[in-house]
DNA sequence: AGAAAGCATCTTGTATGCAATATCATCGCT
DNA sequence: AGCGATGATATTGCATACAAGATGCTTTCT
């Protein structure tokens, strides 16, 4: 018996949900080694549920499995960093272009209100108020298209890049560039206007990774130079 | 020992591999019970594989997971089969606007050689091949974007409602309104035409549902009447 | 006779054990 | 001294064993 009668959806879930979390927040660097008695010790399991986390989290893309070999956090090369950008960038377009036209009236509000929550949180000079406040203005531009299976693929692309984003408001520059391209997103999904919360979502993605690059240079795509 | 030394890579990715195939190829019905001795039997390995290949089928989406109650094969309900239809016009109409810039010239030549014998299938009436031939077309187009970080997501989701698809050529009639769609499609992205490319992938996807809920009034979207 | 409770059986969830493969250090050779 | 081979160690992959919960049936009471 493991101590824990049930803590929610059985051992394994829960080890993923935690090994995700941890991952997500940088605590587990990309590259990082995912020894399995380790972790079962860790979270004083066995090494059952640990494989079985492991393996969710692969076919999550956030672990990458070596045969034989083990588990590994997800590393990404710029390139990569670039593809997932992209991809990201066309999902969350695809739904600030539905929410601008389903959101029902709470949820405007709300988005109104999280836009303001951001211009304090910029004024004040907080980056870790804004860089929270972007993530609820975002999560819930997307939970916004109503549609669960692109609201879960986009959430599941933001996760596996979510490590290598949580500096991208270490330039305090990027936040007033990042909350006037909120601005125009809020403002376009507000008027109803489709084309232009497309359009800008993407452009504020694509921004959002070039802010990524300046400030983590070892994650820029390597320019011809 | 189970015979096999290296099916690939690994018991559990052949079995989820298999099991996958299986529910793509509609041989295990949506809603069917996943019973771990029985797969355990049927492919010749112990519990613990199965159970790692159901664990990484269910983040697929392909089956759910009840509590202490077993795994059945995924069901979707219209308004599932919907927002999915949606998701996936979303993400192949990113595909083709992608591709549409982004074809090698081999890649562009295949494109049409495909698309050509898509019309001989047609004229042909041969609706087993036509559905081949679609198949490969999409994946081309698919495969154009060049990222793969798009590739599979959209695989995926193309996996997941493949059970739900395999009738739609079931009237003659969409066989050539597909024809027709895809025609707009091809020529829009050999032209590089970014704009129609996007705009006619995705009303095609809108069709091709409309065509599943035509030929199986189960999976149909009530309407209000 | 119908319904509820209790019991037997089955299935899943977790832990442990064993075999196979990779990793690493030492040793030998050129 | 550098490089390759060989054996020891550690870790993964799979199988089996055991416990907890769920399912279904029988039994019993009204």
């Amino acid at each position: 018996m493991t101590a824990a009668p049930r803590g929610r959806g059985g051992l394994a879930d829960e080890v993923c949900r935690r090994i995700a979390d941890e991952i997500a927040l940088g605590l587990l660097a990309p590259g990082t080694r995912l020894d399995e008695v380790t972790l079962a010790g860790r979270f004083a399991v066995s090494r059952t549920p640990v494989r079985e986390a492991l393996k969710q989290l692969a076919t999550m893309g956030l672990v990458v499995y070596r045969r034989n070999r083990g588990a590994l956090v997800a590393s990404m090369t710029p390139a990569e960093l670039d593809q997932m950008f992209e991809a990201i960038g066309e999902l969350e377009a695809a739904c600030a272009r539905h929410a601008a036209l389903r959101l029902t009236e709470p949820e405007r509000q709300r988005l109104g209100e999280l836009h303001a929550q951001g211009r304090l949180a910029m004024q004040a000079g907080d980056v870790e108020r804004y860089a929270a406040v972007n993530l609820e203005l975002h999560a819930a531009i997307i939970a916004g298209c109503h549609n669960p299976a692109l609201i879960e693929l986009t959430n599941g692309l933001r996760e596996r890049v979510a490590s290598f984003r949580r500096t991208q408001f270490r330039h305090i520059e990027r936040i007033a560039e990042s909350y006037a391209e909120h601005t125009a997103i809020v403002e376009a999904i507000l008027a109803r206007d489709v084309v232009t919360a497309y359009r800008e979502m993407r452009s504020h993605l694509l921004a959002a990774r070039n802010a990524t690059s300046r400030v983590a240079p070892q994650w820029a795509t390597p320019q011809s130079k």
